[in-house]
DNA sequence: TTTCATTATATGGTATGCCAGAAACCACCG
DNA sequence: CGGTGGTTTCTGGCATACCATATAATGAAA
């Protein structure tokens, strides 16, 4: 049968300011290097107010939310500030990532299909061997991928919801995170054995391994990421 | 030396109509039974602002801040809607708090000391033997306690936070959990198993256990409770 | 009587102005 | 020269007016 109908697609919703400046926020906020030393923290209402376009009050609509999500500190009369997060705060932030994660490795292993759990080695295997001498930068982006996507044959939305939301937080520091060659070889190790139980559907295996590998990075981050 | 200063304490901290009208907003939709057929879950802003007895502006912000959480949906031009809950929706949320706590009953072993863990026993033992006839509204409340003081012992304060959070998403349905007494019963024999873990720093079977536990009540939700 | 187009109204979205408190600045006094 | 008190300014909090759109109401035509 010839598929002739319209292509109906959603109307260009164009979203409110306040979503809009939102987004632009949360974006603006993430790229902005926050950890070095005298970055600027402080944000004014009304210098944001011009340069988006917008008046304040869908400004601060959004600033109240970005307040909700821990972005963001709102100082009665004295001042809009961005959150430094403290050092304990990543750690715990890894610690409830290590729970979900594992979570999720043990209920993918129950919904998952194998289609679905094979397709976790096209973000491994890429970086086979000893093949990752300058390529760390992408490796790092695979291995946020292969979390993710573990996280996602789980099929529970919260988790990704959760789990994306201290993504946000931790994007910050990720730049002070130096993830070395042999601690990319080790995490790729991991990262197979971690593949494998969930192809043999071991529940068990998967939600252990998964919550050592993460635990071994909130290890890491504590022994040699200096942030205060 | 003797003691002559002024006892200062912290100047009543008035807080901000946003925040009081957002904390406000909250327990109303709490205490709201937005489960049953026929609730009204539409908001106005002009007669809530009336009600509140304050203006649209920290009313919005307080909305937006809702919206953020999720607690409510605010569709332009439409309007301001109480979110219900989905029970596959009310389902991930258990199974995240299963997550969560378990790995909170793990690090309790691991940084409570034996006085805290001690200190589970009263609110267990109460409930001891058969004693619940008539008491399953009590223990109900126990049980809620016995949990956060669990999530309590590990330190770790996000845990806490994000498991509050889902709390006032659950509290809606508690009113349809019927805790039947034989529920009841093994709840309080898994608590005690799960206390004896704690005791003996068993960190493994501590979250197995409470995950275990709270999967049960995960399994029960999705037999017996009718949401939609 | 039914249907459709038009108009009215209701409701959230946005802009703006004023207010109060906090911080910065400055002048005066010791 | 240093500190204290007052004044100015800067900044977020709040109220209000107006706007745009979705929905309801209305009435005319079939």
């Amino acid at each position: 049968m010839i598929k002739a109908q319209l292509e109906i697609q959603p109307i260009e919703e164009v979203q409110s300011l306040k979503s809009r400046t939102y987004e632009a926020l949360k974006a603006a906020i993430g790229a902005m290097k926050i950890y070095d030393a005298g970055a600027e923290l402080r944000l004014d209402e009304r210098a944001l107010s011009l340069q988006f376009g917008v008046s304040r009050t869908p400004l601060r609509e959004a600033l109240a939310q970005l307040e909700q999500e821990g972005l963001v500190r709102i100082a009665p009369r004295r001042g809009i500030f961005i959150v430094r997060k403290t050092k304990a705060e990543i750690l715990e932030m890894i610690t409830v990532w290590a729970a979900l994660e594992s979570m999720a490795a043990r209920l993918a292993t129950e919904v998952a299909s194998d289609e679905e759990i094979a397709g976790l080695h096209t973000l491994v295997d890429t970086f086979d061997s000893d093949a990752l001498e300058g390529h760390v930068g992408e490796y790092s982006d695979a291995n946020i991928r292969f979390h993710a996507a573990i996280i996602a044959l789980s099929g529970c939305k919260l988790i990704a919801e959760i789990t994306n939301g201290l993504f946000t937080h931790v994007r910050g520091i990720r730049q002070r995170t130096i993830f070395e060659k042999d601690r990319a070889r080790r995490s790729i190790v991991d990262h197979k054995e971690i593949i494998e139980a969930l192809e043999t559907r071991n529940g068990e295996r998967a939600e252990r391994l998964v919550r050592e590998h993460t635990l071994k990075l909130r290890q890491h981050v504590e022994q040699f990421v200096q942030l205060d």
